[in-house]
DNA sequence: AATGAATGAGCTTTCATTCAT
DNA sequence: CATGAATGAAAGCTCATTCAT
């Protein structure tokens, strides 16, 4: 039975997309990807030559437009960075907006590429981000709390903590989540609670500072 | 040297607490326990009788305390329900003990059954906790709705979110903080976070409403 | 743009011509051999019905060929060895011119046959010419010996030496050499290091043994 | 069944040494291996760690020998070079004693280095060889020829031919004698075969020229 | 006739598990 | 009790061959 060749090649990818997302990089099976492509093991390699390659068919694009897009916020981040001006909680909108506007056009590959990707060349964009987050959260805590250059311990602890939460929750909605605009409206609700919450802690941290002092 | 059977299973126990730890029940390897504890590979089966079995092990302990503390809390929740009467955070406060609590003697136990159980039984315990704090949540703000006895879909996504997110949040921290105090301070804080958060948008939400009618 | 039929068998031919004597047959790719030809892999069965059947192909005629003149010889030989003739080296020409002969009408295919046919029917013939070698020269030294009827064991193992290396030495220069006139020069000079080569050794023993006796 | 873990290696190495002299390293198969060892196929992987690594083993100790003693015969011959010294044939008793010395060791192991090492970092070591001896024969026939500083067309296919057919010819030895006596026994008499015969090419042909002349 | 997608057996390699010693 | 060699199923991948179009 011959189907055309782009039919076969997408649900080989829509097989493996589920695939990937499903069980994470290693412990997918070409052989299941097959199975379930309603294809023979041997036959995917004629689309896509290897087990890695197919992932990164899959990956890459997003890939691809995420990296531009960090980069331009870096690149912010760097130059208020040298220009002393105050950092604020823009920057997370920007991440934000980056994130929703990748999920929109490729919601199960984002997520692949941020939580499943053990094992392969992607498997290390999280944790960058987070720093990037980090990197953020630190500089608009340093503003706060004067003209520190460095955070103490317990601030970098904070800081830590909160880059991580943050990011691992965004990368929840963005697995747990198929429809763009429902998406953007928890995401919107996750953001206004964390700032919110930070911001009152760190008044609150302050007050009992002043009153301690 | 003869060494006392104690020890040895001791011994493959805690090199196969760090392998889960580090790799996720699938990509543990038996070889590379079996090293890290000085003992054969087929010497395990002496103590152990299977992979899945040796994670039973570490994670039953944990697992059979935490299934008493969640049940009674269940169970509060429960009742509760039933009483009509208005549950408060307070529940909130009873998970978060009981995890922190866990935590104190078994860190690394919790973080493999929360994060590094794909692949066994306990795969679910986490969502399965997600749900918990989802009913809680729900009741929660059922409350504070007034008198309904579903939430809406929105607010239904809301809650799903923001169970999810502390969940994973909570678990986060677990999994990255060796010590206990500092744990336990993280936490506090990023509990403190998520209720001024929450509490923030549930105000303005309401805000919002009366506005608009 | 239609190919005439014959077109297309001889573009197969000429490209497995090609893939054999550089890869051999076991490592030889009807897919590489397809893409040589500028077909498509399933075609070439339409024309050729296996890999083994395409071998065949091309080196039959030459293996034809080459069993008629090979007869004739061994006819000869065995003629030779009835009427109690002696033999001389002038077989060794006819083998040489044979092969010569052969190779100016099939010079790829005659080398393939020799040095790639692992792996098929053939993979005996060089053996094969080599035992005839070897009963030439047998005859010779039984002649030189003497009227002995079967050699002695050094000699058995000389004998087999010389057809070994000079059928090798043959073979090589057939397939190290594209161009028949310079081929028919080295493959002269060649046999007349062997043939002047012999001669001394068999002088020198025969000298020796006198010497002894 | 326990079997000493030595003699379970022995037998993957007497196995895979005939499995790769009959296939080469590419036809050569791991199970095929594995069943000639009376092993399954995963156990081989405790022994060596690789098809690659299996036949290094088998190859690496005679190719770290012929190393050795190749270097020292190709000083030499470069010494020669720059001392302008007359080169002799000694350089080729040296290369056949080391050959059959160390045959005498690694019959098996340098026939597969020199005839079946095709896909492995060995392939080369022949044509290396055969470079070696061109370069000899190219001195010997430069100095005969006068003072010339490069040896014309004909000559060097002559060169060319000795050295292939010469080199052909021991590894053809090498392979098919087991016995190291009869071996050294063959090899010298093939190449007093070769001295003479090349000689008498030699003034053949520069009695010719001087006929023309 | 021709295409090239599809097949499926076979390859090397890994690893949880078993078992003779 | 302990050893570690052995097992065998399953992994990713290749390739001669088949077959629907």
């Amino acid at each position: 039975m011959q189907i055309l060749k782009e039919d076969v090649r997408n649900k080989i990818r829509e097989a493996a997309l589920s695939e990937f997302k499903r069980e994470g990089y290693l412990q997918a099976s070409m052989r299941r990807i097959a199975q379930a492509a309603g294809v023979t093991s041997g036959n995917i390699y004629r689309y896509y030559e290897s087990k890695e390659q197919l992932f990164d068919a899959i990956v890459q694009p997003v890939f691809e437009q995420y990296t531009v897009n960090m980069k331009e916020i870096h690149h912010k981040v760097e130059l208020s960075y040298q220009s002393d001006e105050r950092i604020n909680p823009v920057y997370f909108k920007n991440i934000e907006s980056t994130l929703v506007e990748l999920f929109k056009t490729y919601s199960s590959e984002l997520t692949i590429m941020l939580n499943q990707s053990t094992g392969t060349k992607y498997e290390n964009v999280k944790s960058d981000l987070r720093q990037l987050v980090y990197s953020i959260l630190e500089r608009v805590l340093l503003t706060i709390r004067g003209e520190e250059t460095r955070l103490s311990p317990e601030d970098h602890a904070l800081v830590q903590m909160l880059s991580s939460t943050m990011m691992e929750g965004l990368c929840l909605l963005l697995r747990d989540n198929e429809e763009g605009d429902t998406l953007r409206k928890l995401v919107d609700q996750f953001l206004f609670v964390n700032y919110q919450g930070i911001n009152a802690l760190i008044h609150q941290e302050t007050r009992k500072r002043s009153g301690m002092e």
